[in-house]
DNA sequence: GCAAAAGTGTTGCGTGTACACCCATGC
DNA sequence: GCATGGGTGTACACGCAACACTTTTGC
């Protein structure tokens, strides 16, 4: 490993990453955990996280924990920082500061399995998750609220859905990350106003009348911070 | 010192906060840098800032290196982390991974002298600051996004005043925070539709025609972490 | 009385919201 | 033919942007 040259003042704290996993499972916005398999909060449910390898971005880093905690096999459609906690208590080892992650996995992603370190990894629901180790529960309580607010300005809610999807499933992922139902017509015209969708022609055979198919258009780049 | 029981994959980085202070002055946004005493970057400008030590909450590391490298007397009106910048090679000195804060300092901020460490404090236009050590010239463009997203909420400019001022003032912050020229009337009906002033009936001689004074209603509170 | 800055209203447009019925399919 | 879910339009409220003249003071 290389030494380093930092100066003295510089305090020696641990430098994690912990990130908060969603996707769409049955109609419902659910977060994915993992069961601790070391000390401390063995056995509890925590955020799929870890510490920083030295030459390691950030959000290498949270991508590297996610894959390796949690055996999942799709790339997240969205990763990004959103705060970093590091009260000086959060973890009983020592002072381990957390840049927390907020990533938006595509459907489809329901196998996962314990990795390095976990004894399991499953799927919650976001809105009332179980017993969190350290301040998880907080993270992520900060994670539904900055997916919240993404959802207003970007087309965040297609990174949920399969290459097709219809309008009422579109309009379920809403739902299901703002916790509300939403009204129908609105929503349709609020979205189709805004030129991300294009019909895709084809049909969906399901229980009623069937559903037409969309996809995002190509054009799908408007991130205007 | 105490000893800490890092897990031993725990990398071992540095971690720093970087404060963005801006203040009005001269009807212009203007942000403190300090000119750095120490290699590397020596004698440029920078914004405060510094390592963290082991017992301390974030962001009273940023005020404490605040008032360290700027001898500042007056408390900051606003304080929040906006984002942690993480890039292995940022510092040459090795891994430093700096969590980056935003404050306000209240009108009347003016006095500024180098304090440990660094050979001088001064007040630079935002928009358009000298250049700048490490990566600081992207932290401050993400701090004046951060600055502009939360004028549109919040009552934050109200921060950037003295106890009272006029509406003139306080569209004059507006505009040195947004860039760009605002409709009185329009700023006018807006800002007082809000219910967050109160009008101080005094009058504040100037040139032309006196202003009326307000002052922020109770209920609008400090907005430091 | 004139220069300089403060103050004041109306209109149009776009956006969000409330709200109820018909349509296409499987069984 | 009926149960199931998909699809459609209008009317009102609200917020934002555009726009020009009068008022109060100092000199």
């Amino acid at each position: 490993m290389k030494t380093l040259t930092l100066p003295p003042q510089a305090a020696q704290v641990g430098l994690a990453v912990d990130v908060a996993a969603f996707a769409m499972h049955e109609s419902e916005l659910q977060v994915l955990l993992v069961q601790r398999g070391t000390l401390p909060h063995a056995q509890v449910w925590a955020l799929p996280g870890g510490f920083v390898q030295l030459h390691e971005e950030l959000h290498e880093a949270a991508l590297r924990e996610l894959r390796e905690e949690t055996s999942i096999s799709l790339e997240p459609r969205h990763l990004e920082q959103f705060y970093t906690f590091g009260a000086p208590e959060r973890d009983p080892r020592g002072r381990i500061v957390s840049v927390a992650h907020l990533a938006v996995l595509p459907h489809g992603t329901v196998q996962v399995t314990g990795g390095s370190g976990t004894l399991a990894a499953g799927w919650f629901p976001a809105h009332t998750p179980p017993p969190l180790a350290f301040d998880h529960a907080q993270i992520l309580e900060r994670a539904l609220r900055r997916l919240q607010t993404r959802l207003e300005y970007a087309q965040l809610a297609l990174e949920f859905l399969p290459e097709t999807f219809t309008l009422p499933e579109l309009q379920e992922v809403h739902e299901a990350i703002l916790a509300k139902k939403l009204d129908k017509r609105n929503f349709r015209k609020r979205l189709l106003a805004q030129g991300l969708l294009i019909l895709s022609g084809e049909r969906r055979n399901g229980v009623g009348r069937p559903a037409q198919l969309y996809r995002r258009s190509k054009t799908a780049r408007r991130t205007t911070v």
